[in-house]
DNA sequence: GCCGTTTTCGGCCCGACTGTTTTCAGTCG
């Protein structure tokens, strides 16, 4: 699937001709880039379908791209961005992804200063260089400074939502090599956390392994190999603009549930569980449990866990978060699963920011299995996600009815994500609200408010009794934006006590709540609904992160809004 | 560079916020 990387390639020659001050060009080529991203299928296989006529099918492709695209699909390479490449030093796209720096002032800091690198900014930011130049003054160095620290954290590692479809496909890969009896993805990304700093895999063969790792050093995307043995192979792989390591390691067959054990981790995890087999007179490592010299479990993980007198922990709950201490009394929680969830209720449409009709959508929720489906576009003052005013809104009841009379076996609820306004208020009157099946409230805006004021504001919003569900509560985007300064201890006692749901927001780029939060709001008792947010067909898919994110938070069916039946739902609504 | 029941040429989501200014450019979403 080469989607990710001509979606690459076009952002960057959007990044390189915004810099060159190139009007409108940018947008066409982020459009198209965006378009390709969330297509659902391979880009080679539409190009198969109908050549270059089936590219400019795709919204956003014209004529100029598609042959571009064509080009990346024949010859590997697009000679535009190599010309491009050449004319703008690579630095200065990663100094345009910084926070509060855009083409603008990327260019001026390069004539200016020289300045090419993130290290040459970060040095000249020091340097109280910046302040000097006009238009630039000592906030904007600490400024420079905080984004530059933001992105090196970001840097050392990458959302969930990228790192699984990448460790998946490689599972998937390495499957059908000769002698591959069994393959298991281990470490953070089995735990499902949110992000993760490399790939660990592990293979079980018949024979010999150089096959397998021959073709593991050789598969796609792989950038550098960092060591490549008999048993065990690391390589960094690029996907789009990522950088991954993955690591592959050979296990015995009578190893592999230790192996498996061992290597998911987490240390704490893994550290309590040895002292445990310690103060039984056994050895645990990654080889299996032993007593003496005798093996006593090994081959299949489950082994691992009862010989040491506890239920099998799923790998969401291995932190040392009191998991083991309920593992060996028999009262781990019967954890949420993606099957029992009924519907989706934070979906957005072509009404407003999605690439989607409400049918489409809806048609999509029906063959995934959703009883129902809760269309949610933004409000009116979300201009930029095209959001909807009054006559619009008014527009999409009477739309929504007739869909309802068209799309039979699923219910479609007629929600919105309305905006929370810097005082409080809702972007809606009372008059709007009443005829929505129910209101998702949502801040986008002020998010450096204080605490006091923040949580003034989300309470008086909560007021509302309109407000059903309360999303993305800490506004928090993975490595691009911390989350706001909120009372989250308030907010979920007013929630629980105004029968509120608070979002699991299951989009990759948010996972908001955190798995953190979402324990403390199942402890105080407060409702979650676990919610895509999706803008394009697609991202209904993204529930199993917002899943994943419940398990870590030891949620059970019951914690979930979003698992009941619709009729259950509706009489919560009421 | 894309797109079209206003247009095959001439538009292209545009208002809020920030940090710098003294009326605004750049950035963000």
């Amino acid at each position: 699937m080469k989607n990710l990387e001509i979606a690459a390639i076009f952002y960057a020659m959007a990044d390189i001709l915004e810099l060159q001050n190139v009007q409108w060009k940018p947008i066409a080529y982020r459009k198209a880039a965006r378009s390709i991203e969330t297509l659902s299928e391979p880009i080679e296989e539409v190009y198969k379908r109908g050549g270059i006529n089936a590219l400019m099918e795709i919204p956003g492709i014209g004529e100029a791209i598609a042959k571009k695209t064509e080009e990346y699909l024949l010859t590997g390479r697009v000679a535009e961005y190599e010309r491009l490449k050449k004319k703008i030093p690579k630095g200065l796209r990663e100094i345009m992804e910084l926070q509060g720096l855009g083409p603008k002032k990327a260019i001026r800091l390069y004539k200016e200063l020289k300045i090419d690198s993130i290290d040459a900014l970060e040095k000249a930011a020091r340097e109280g260089k910046i302040a000097k130049l006009e238009g630039f003054k000592e906030k904007s160095e600490k400024n420079i400074l905080k984004s530059i620290e933001m992105i090196k954290k970001g840097k050392e590692r990458i959302m969930l939502g990228v790192a699984l479809p990448i460790a998946r496909e490689i599972v998937q890969e390495l499957k059908n090599v000769k002698g591959v009896k069994r393959i298991e993805i281990a470490g953070s990304v089995r735990r499902m956390v949110e992000t993760i700093g490399d790939i660990d895999i592990l293979a079980e063969i018949e024979g010999h392994s150089k096959e397998v790792m021959d073709r593991f050093v050789a598969l796609q995307g792989v950038t550098n190999i960092l060591a490549k043995g008999e048993k065990k192979s690391m390589v960094m792989i690029r996907k789009g603009k990522y950088d991954i390591q993955v690591d592959l390691r050979i296990i015995e067959s009578n190893s592999f549930g230790a192996a498996l054990q061992y290597f998911t981790g987490n240390k704490e995890h893994n550290i309590e569980l040895r002292k445990l087999a310690i103060a039984k007179g056994m050895k645990l490592n990654e080889y299996g449990l032993f007593k003496g010299d005798k093996q006593i479990a090994g081959k299949e993980e489950r082994e691992v866990y009862s010989k040491l007198g506890m239920e099998w922990i799923p790998p969401e709950l291995r932190e040392n978060k009191g998991e083991i201490q309920a593992a060996m009394i028999n009262k781990l929680p019967e954890l949420v699963e993606l099957s029992q969830i009924k519907g989706d209720l934070h979906v957005h449409t072509d009404w407003s920011e999605g690439t989607a009709s409400i049918e489409e959508m809806a048609n999509a929720a029906k063959k995934i299995g959703y009883e129902y489906i809760g269309i949610s576009d933004h409000s009116k003052s979300e201009r930029i996600a095209n959001g909807l005013d009054e006559k619009r809104i008014e527009q999409q009841i009477e739309a929504i009815n007739e869909i309802r009379r068209k799309v039979k076996g699923i219910k479609i609820l007629h929600g919105s994500e309305v905006s929370i306004l810097p005082d409080g208020s809702l972007d809606y009157g009372d008059d709007i609200l009443k005829r929505l099946d129910y209101v998702i409230a949502a801040v986008h805006s002020r998010f450096k408010s204080s605490k006091e004021e923040m949580t003034k504001r989300i309470t008086k919003a909560l007021e509302n009794k309109y407000v059903k569900i309360l999303a993305h509560p800490t506004g928090r985007l993975i490595n691009e934006r911390m989350p706001y300064e909120v009372d989250l201890d308030r907010i979920f006692e007013i929630c629980r006590d105004r029968r509120i749901a608070m979002e699991i927001n299951s989009f990759p780029l948010r996972l908001d709540l955190n798995d953190v939060y979402v324990r403390k709001a199942r402890d105080y008792g407060t409702m979650l609904c676990i919610n895509t947010d999706s803008h394009a067909i697609d991202h209904l898919g993204y529930m199993e992160y917002g899943i994943a994110v419940a398990r870590r938070g030891w949620c059970e069916r019951k914690n979930i809004l979003n698992c009941m039946g619709h009729e259950d739902l509706m009489k919560w609504l009421e």
